[in-house]
DNA sequence: GGTTGATTAAAACATACGTTTGAATTATGG
DNA sequence: CCATAATTCAAACGTATGTTTTAATCAACC
């Protein structure tokens, strides 16, 4: 019953790396074995499927990623004072940006990876995602609502939205856009600016003020 | 030397539609022309490739698409006030709103193909997005630059590609996540919403605060 | 109204895909 | 050290892909 840590460890990589550059569907299992230098049949082998093989490739590195983003959502709920706006934005996206300077920018394969699942039309992914992604939704969505009391839960629900979809996007993009801004996110000393540009325009769009002309809700006006 | 109106649009809306359902590589010649009623010889005689093909979806409703919110822009900017972040969201946004609920709800399919287009691994597409874009980003990059003065050149970029991310995500992003929000983009009423809750969101978010310990560019401080 | 060029049609092209098979090989446990 | 399970391997499976081909059909023009 052996179970060395190469082969499956090796196929794994390759995908990811494969999946990240070429999409999951040009990305063909013959490119896969061939790059982690295995048999064709070793996929299948050990993961059933080119879907379980996609699977498998987000469950590795995304459970831990979102464990230290709620251990550090933790900590901050543990201290003294309420967490700031900025202090929840930090510890839902310093890991993802850690993670992508992690093994000498192997990581950053895997968070282009992620954003790029968002928007991949691939049903059976999104599932997945979404029960990887489900406690930690929730218990952000808490934490954001208490730093955020007058505002009403289906405003907040939009604004974590458009805030998922900047940090996204700026992750994943082309590198058409990167470079419009003249840096890459891989570089070390770049991944904390980013932070600290993306923490100050995404606080202050979550603390808005509200829209004046929407029909369809009868808003409590704090005075 | 006919050219009836026909095989070619209808080539183009089943293209189109099945795109945004299923994405490029899963979606077949066979799938297109067979939802188009057209022979299968037909895209590559009136198209040459699929390639080109996705090129043509995208070419025609993007070029009325960014001429309309260029037109909007020529607008605010030959008026007696400089035009405000709210009206050049405005301009930039609405069109594609708009466009979304054209037809009965057919422009939906291209908008969210437009979100997806980004984080597509599709080189060829991607550079022709870029061309497609090119006159659009340069104009809109001036005007916000005008807004807002004190912003430096390279903290504009940034702050433009998290806006372009939290745009195109939510007019892209997966079902799950606008349903989270309790709505969908398509319904009629709900664009006017969203653009009411987008504009603010973004709006703050351009005039965060600089950030402070951005070790990489010296600042001159406006007084 | 026949001729020319543009379009459609049916069929076959070669290639690449994900998966399966069955034997060879390797490691494991008694 | 043999038996047994786990793994690797080469080869083939059937299917689906984008594209090309060749003939039939259609439209327009002199």
């Amino acid at each position: 019953m052996a179970e060395q840590p190469d082969t499956k460890e090796r196929i794994l990589d390759a995908a990811e790396a494969l999946f990240a550059e070429l999409g999951f569907a040009p990305t063909s299992m013959r490119k896969i074995t061939g790059t982690a230098g295995v048999n064709l049949a070793a996929v299948n082998y050990h993961f059933g499927s080119k879907e379980e093989l996609i699977k498998a490739v987000f469950t590795r590195r995304m459970a831990p990623l979102n464990a230290e983003r709620l251990r550090r959502l933790d900590a901050l709920e543990q201290g003294e004072t309420a967490p700031t706006l900025e202090q929840l934005l930090e510890a839902f996206i310093a890991p993802a940006l850690e993670l992508s300077q992690e093994h000498g920018g192997v990581g950053d394969r895997f968070v282009k990876l992620v954003g790029r699942s968002y928007t991949e039309h691939n049903e059976a992914l999104r599932d997945h995602m979404y029960q990887l992604n489900r406690e930690l939704v929730t218990r952000f969505k808490a934490a954001f609502g208490k730093a955020l009391p007058h505002l009403p839960r289906q405003e907040l629900s939009w604004r974590l939205h458009f805030l998922v979809g900047a940090v996204s996007y700026t992750m994943a993009g082309p590198d058409l856009v990167r470079l419009m801004a003249g840096a890459r996110i891989s570089d070390s000393g770049n991944a904390k600016a980013l932070l600290s540009r993306l923490i100050p325009f995404l606080a202050e769009g979550l603390r808005a003020p509200l829209p004046a002309d929407l029909p369809q809700i009868q808003l409590k006006h704090a005075s």
